[in-house]
DNA sequence: TTTTTAATTTGTAGTCATTCCAATTTAAAA
DNA sequence: TTTTAAATTGGAATGACTACAAATTAAAAA
């Protein structure tokens, strides 16, 4: 399904008005693995609306979590990087050069220890991998 | 291993001193399964050390890390929470009440999709859980 | 199309964890 | 005991994010 009309769909159901810079978020979101921040955001907004404030793109940002259309991951301690693909998968940071890729992969239920269930209502797992990636192992050399 | 041993003799052979307000951050750590924060820490050592501060419990906490000695939890986007169990073992956090609690089990290398390696270089991984604790299953009844 | 109104945007100020910095104090080597 | 490099301290700074109130606007109603 298209992420624009969905998410433009979950906004007027909501009673959210469809406005002219949540659309612009709406497709910067469309097909976008890059897992961008809030500044990401801003920053891309500034060429079309050179008077978007951070408020609102943070308001923006807020609405569409609430909505499921965007995920907030934690594998950044120092910003928060959005992700329009909210379908079960991980992720992989690079520590030298902060670039985030997806790991697509499910943690069997199986290997989680029972324990944890016996202690625990598990909502929801991320799994976060840190380590270096290809082109900043070769400039390292 | 003794913990406090331990860490007293890596910030000897760093040539860093072992000061009084050090001493007690070791002791505090050692044998605890709390993940206290910054905050936690700088509270419990008030009582002894009423002019402690903050910036002096960020720079012993920053050694430790660095010396292998503490780790820092990812799980909490707020603060930093940090663990003397420095072995691979992962964590389940309360979207309740905050509570942090181990969970000890292995990421089986096999399960890791391969592709991964292929692009990166992992070095570490943290497997954070979050759902609701059971005491604060029982209070939302 | 015009009017109406509640929702949205905006700029500014505020919060909070963490870091920076320079002056004072101190662990521990000499 | 003296010396000195390192540690501690308090206060100011940073940076991501939030709160708030005034101005603007989407979109429903007339
Ligand atoms: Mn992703
Ligand atoms: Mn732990
Ligand atoms: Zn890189
Ligand atoms: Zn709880």
């Amino acid at each position: 399904m298209d992420f624009i009309k969905t998410t433009t769909e979950r906004f007027q159901s909501a009673g959210l008005k469809i406005t002219p810079q949540r659309l612009a978020v709406f497709k910067l979101f469309d097909g976008n693995k890059t897992h961008p921040t809030a500044e990401d955001i801003f920053s891309a907004l500034t060429r079309d609306y050179p008077h978007i404030s951070f408020t609102t793109v943070y308001n923006i940002l807020k609405s569409m979590v609430q909505l499921g259309s965007l995920r907030e991951l934690t594998i950044d301690r120092e910003r928060i990087h959005y992700d329009p693909d909210t379908s079960s998968h991980h992720h992989a940071m690079c520590t030298s050069c902060g670039k985030i890729i997806d790991v697509m992969f499910q943690l069997p239920l199986p290997k989680i220890p029972k324990d944890l269930f016996e202690q625990f209502t598990v909502d929801f797992c991320h799994i976060n991998f840190y380590g270096t990636c290809r082109s900043c192992q070769q400039k390292g050399k």
